[in-house]
DNA sequence: ATCAGAGGTATAGGGCCTCT
DNA sequence: AGAGGCCCTATACCTCTGAT
């Protein structure tokens, strides 16, 4: 018979205000520092370091010294998946402060989900996407077409390249603020990657949030019909 | 090459809180 | 009351950098 996977440990581990504030901020995708991941969950660093360690041997993080800095990360897209997925179904943060409410506001309109597009920018370009028949929707799943095949080599992504790696190509990442899919996998990734490598978006070093620049309001409106403000 | 200082992380021990 | 968990302070350790 086969064994029932135990839930109930990774479910402890994200249990902790304090441990889901690191997470939430490692989403972005970037390495933190366990004093950076510290202040973000407003925890001192010594305590902060023995929740990383747990995260640690939990293997929703990992732990990569470079010199006197330790640099943690989430191992993998599917830990950013199942925590936007929990975020999608927890209810909304209570907001203290008009910058709280900016930094919100910022990650509603347009931020990084691990390493692809999200918010109302991510959800805007993957109905967009669609809507242009690059990509087909069946049983809530994403199937790029023949013209997509195209489309997305001709925007600079290596399809072949791509189709290679052993992570899914492409899949629905129900977003947060939103509650409706943006697109996520390997795909969503190299969207992103080719995005930023245009100059469309301006990614702070300390925020999840994007922002679109002047390059991109025109690059978006051009490919892929999308007027941003 | 060696040493001291600074910055960052890990660990130990204790207080506080919650739950049973 | 006891157990368990979290967070704090104090301290030790590691690594880097700059001065000598």
């Amino acid at each position: 018979m086969p064994s029932t996977p135990d839930i109930s440990h990774v479910a402890g581990l994200l249990s902790d205000p304090s441990r889901s504030a690191m997470l939430i901020s490692l989403l972005d995708g970037r390495p933190q520092t366990a004093t950076e991941l510290a202040q973000r969950a407003k925890i001192t660093p010594q305590t902060a370091s023995l929740h990383l360690s747990k995260l640690v041997s939990g293997h929703l993080i990992s732990k990569e010294v470079q010199g006197k800095y330790h640099y943690f990360r989430l191992t993998d897209p599917n830990v950013a998946h199942a925590i936007e997925s929990l975020i999608a179904i927890s209810p909304p943060s209570k907001i203290y402060s008009l910058r709280e409410a900016d930094e919100d506001n910022a990650l509603r309109k347009a931020r990084t989900c691990y390493d692809h597009l999200a918010g109302r920018l991510g959800i805007n370009l993957a109905e967009s996407i669609v809507r242009k028949g690059y990509i087909d929707i069946s049983n809530e799943n994403y199937r790029v077409t023949d013209d997509g095949k195209e489309f997305f080599s001709d925007f600079g992504i290596d399809f072949v390249k791509l189709k290679r790696r052993r992570r899914k190509f492409i899949h629905p990442c129900l977003d947060w603020s939103e509650r409706t899919p943006h697109i996520g996998g390997a795909l969503g990734a190299a969207l992103l990657d080719r995005i930023t490598e245009l100059g469309w978006i301006d990614k702070k070093a300390s925020q999840r949030a994007v922002r679109v620049t002047e390059l991109g309001k025109e690059g978006f409106r051009n490919h892929f019909e999308l007027s941003v403000d």
